[in-house]
DNA sequence: GGCCGCCTGTTACATTCTCTCACAATTCGT
DNA sequence: ACGAATTGTGAGAGAATGTAACAGGCGGCC
């Protein structure tokens, strides 16, 4: 959930007259990644886990990522899901702490983590970047944690479905696509999958959602209302 | 809570030979810190608001200050402890989108904002540092994320006195100081203050740990059954 | 094609936990 | 020493969970 848009222009301080030129070949990000190897992943495939070596950086190209961490009794919590454009495996260190798993079919390109890094070392430009990316993900742990740490169930639901609306749900107006599973939800909002689908029925039942075929779909009727729910 | 470590010397590569020759004067973050003026602030006194304008990045000197955000029902729910030697402030934009206060009497000491970041501009080896500090408190605020994520209160309370304890607690052993009040640790928790309370005398009882005079200070006796009620 | 098992999602009911509201006990500041 | 603020404790209400049963979709298999 990094938000690394690569193609950004905008710098930290856009008033700055500074502009780092791009050295010949493979530089950029944008270059970087367009050499990068894609894997493919399918539903539940992790891309890493916890103790892994992390020897690459990912961003997401296609479909959703969770983010999360396995607890000692076997409870999993989701820190975060990742959507395409979002880098995944930045911050650690030796090794990774946290694992990531594919929710449904979807497509990572691999980067080095050690070239990135070192090259972050000589580019003001390029840790900047990093450095960005890395405050857009902690604004969106801390929102999370503001929707986990609110008590109902109504609001935490709400919560979630607004910040999906928000993020993938500029283009076609009111219709956000769960690709995860109820259980998937529930273990980032810190519910029970029953929960979970009692809320979002409660939620059609006052016709501020509808939800549709298996429950994959789902339609914001009421966002005002959704809003409000959620405390926002 | 950013951990920044102005002092500390691993760079991001340890085994990269380039070294950053720091400028003159007043380029480090230590020489520029030496300089900035100290703010000292009362209990519950605030060092920004939500809104207000982002002007200064603020490293704690003494004492503990909390981030947090309030939500629309006046309820507030914290995000942070900031400890000395953490960096607050940093990652927003043109205006402080969370509030910091202070649990307890505390200074700070003020550092422009422009300034730091446009330096940032043109040393990579700056530019990393806030990088690295920014992934440290995405860590701990994963962490807290975790924490609140859990269901039970007995496993919100007993994390928390471990994280408390990790973070404080090397010197003196098993002591922990509760530098804040039932109310900061009941909106830290997303739990009241009567639940961490009762909580509290639960673990009591359960000679987890003695609760001192006040209950500022608290001693963990059996760190290890702790560590089990926390799930950890 | 039809049967079967597996997985996911939904719903109902009993249980357990926290919250709310009440008030007592303690600490701190003046 | 007194009053204000904070903390501790108890009883009842409310909400979420756990358990269980059931419906629907999907793929394998005969």
């Amino acid at each position: 959930m990094l938000g690394f848009q690569t193609s950004e222009t905008h710098s930290f301080r856009p008033q700055s007259s500074r502009i780092s030129i791009s050295p010949p070949t493979g530089s950029t990000l944008d270059e970087r990644m367009a050499y990068a190897s894609v894997r493919k992943l399918e539903s539940k495939e992790h891309v890493f886990c916890e103790g892994d070596p992390r020897l690459h950086v990912f961003r997401v190209e296609e479909g959703v990522i969770a983010i999360y961490k396995t607890l000692c009794d076997g409870r999993r919590r989701i820190i975060d899901f990742a959507y395409p454009g979002d880098l995944i495996g930045l911050g650690a260190l030796e090794e990774h702490i946290l694992s990531a798993q594919a929710t449904c079919t979807s497509k990572v390109r691999c980067l080095s983590a050690s070239a990135l890094e070192a090259f972050a070392e000589t580019d003001a430009n390029l840790a900047l970047k990093l450095y960005k990316s890395v405050c857009q993900e902690l604004a969106a742990t801390r929102s999370l944690l503001v929707t986990v740490g609110q008590r109902s169930a109504v609001e935490r639901v709400a919560s979630f479905l607004l910040a999906l609306h928000r993020r993938s749900g500029d283009a076609d107006g009111s219709t956000v696509t769960l690709a995860m599973r109820r259980s998937d939800i529930a273990d980032l909002l810190g519910l029970t999958i029953e929960t979970v689908s009692r809320t979002l029925t409660k939620l059609r039942t006052m016709n501020v959602i509808e939800v549709e075929q298996g429950g994959t779909t789902v339609t914001l009727c009421d966002v005002a209302r959704l809003a409000d729910l959620a405390n926002e």
